[in-house]
DNA sequence: CAGTCAAGCGGACCGGCGGTCCGGTTTGGC
DNA sequence: GCCAAACCGGACCGCCGGTCCGCTTGACTG
């Protein structure tokens, strides 16, 4: 995505978008979410989204280069608002919270995110260029180790974040929500004694 | 697999493999392991496989169901001895040893086998049909259930071995052993905090 | 406003995969 | 040695991600 913000004004050397690029790829977003939601993550093909937007699927691997392109965009959009609660939002979340009470929020927000999300999280593990080293859950597992860091500072935080994020994975998620029955809360309850291990036993 | 182990006698209503069949399931077993080490998760196509094995893949999906099940098979093997020494072998994995110290040897146990058996792992892990409910898996996540119930019982053991036996995925060993270069020892030294938790607060 | 051309588009096409099917072959009990 | 049941192989199917290329369209220029 070399492409600069349609919103902006041009810039010397980089060319807008097209006006018809620009909504074509608006419309495949919306036809994703769409087919995500109807057929879920296993029966969401590139064919489905492509007949979904009424465009050819060649414009769609234009635009996102690959499958996992399409659903990292995807992400993106709704982890922007993540971020921004975690890194500049008011506590327990951001930063003025004590880091041990802002991890437990962060997870407790990560796992709203997932359930909330789960079609296109799947879709995204499918195709194993999810998980560990994801481009948006990158900044994730930053935002993690820093905090780890500060709660206890001997830990080696990015595998012990590494290790954490991925207690919360996807698939795991999708197991516990809809065939073992388990609710949101009980998960999130069941981390905080893993995540309490974390704090310097004194 | 509702075939009777090839070495009993054979009982009344239930047919004995016939022994070309028998033959075959062995060969397939090994030139699978053999196409794993050669090509990797990812090359490792039951086209391939059966190739390897000078068998037609019809043979192949006659044996083992499907994809899954193939490397389900696989994985038994190497699962048998670990179950024997997690449930009758020696302390620390054994009974005989308190249960925080089976529970971290059991980690690091698994940790070896997933380390070892990378690639069949990522197979398995490939369709989803692996993790949270795998077959073989089950034995395990019952028992870490057990030891946490035996460490805290107040806790969702269910719920927290499974986000234990999580923590520990596939993906994240492959990613943290290849791409970033992180030891075994460490990983597993990783997770020791996170199991501390578990024990009471007192 | 007309001309120009890069950018964008669509869908036929490709290779590879998991899985099925069935005509021919082998095994092993009698 | 006979025969039915079990087994085998590989052609075949449908689907999918990804590529390719001739045609269309948007937007800048004079």
């Amino acid at each position: 995505m070399d492409i600069v913000d349609p919103g902006e004004l041009p810039i010397a050397g980089v060319r807008r978008e097209r006006a018809d690029a620009a909504a074509n790829r608006e419309r495949i977003l919306r036809a994703a979410t769409r087919v995500l939601a109807r057929r879920g993550a296993e029966g969401t093909s590139i064919d489905a989204v492509a007949a979904e937007a009424g465009v050819g699927k060649g414009t769609i691997f234009r635009r996102f280069g690959d499958r996992s392109g399409l659903f990292q965009a995807l992400l993106d959009e709704h982890l922007r608002a993540f971020q921004d609660a975690f890194m500049f939002g008011p506590p327990p979340l951001g930063p003025a919270a004590p880091a041990p009470d802002r991890l437990a929020a962060f997870l407790d927000g990560l796992l709203d995110l997932l359930d909330d999300r789960l079609e296109l999280m799947l879709a995204l593990a499918r195709d194993g260029r999810f998980q560990p080293p994801l481009a948006g859950y990158l900044a994730l597992s930053v935002h993690v180790a820093s905090l780890i860091t500060e709660i206890r500072p001997t830990l080696d935080a990015p595998v012990t974040a590494q290790l954490l994020l991925n207690a919360v994975n996807v698939n795991l998620v999708r197991y516990l929500r809809r065939d073992a029955g388990v609710s949101l809360a009980t998960i999130k309850a069941s981390l905080r004694p893993l995540i309490a291990g974390l704090a310097p036993s004194d």
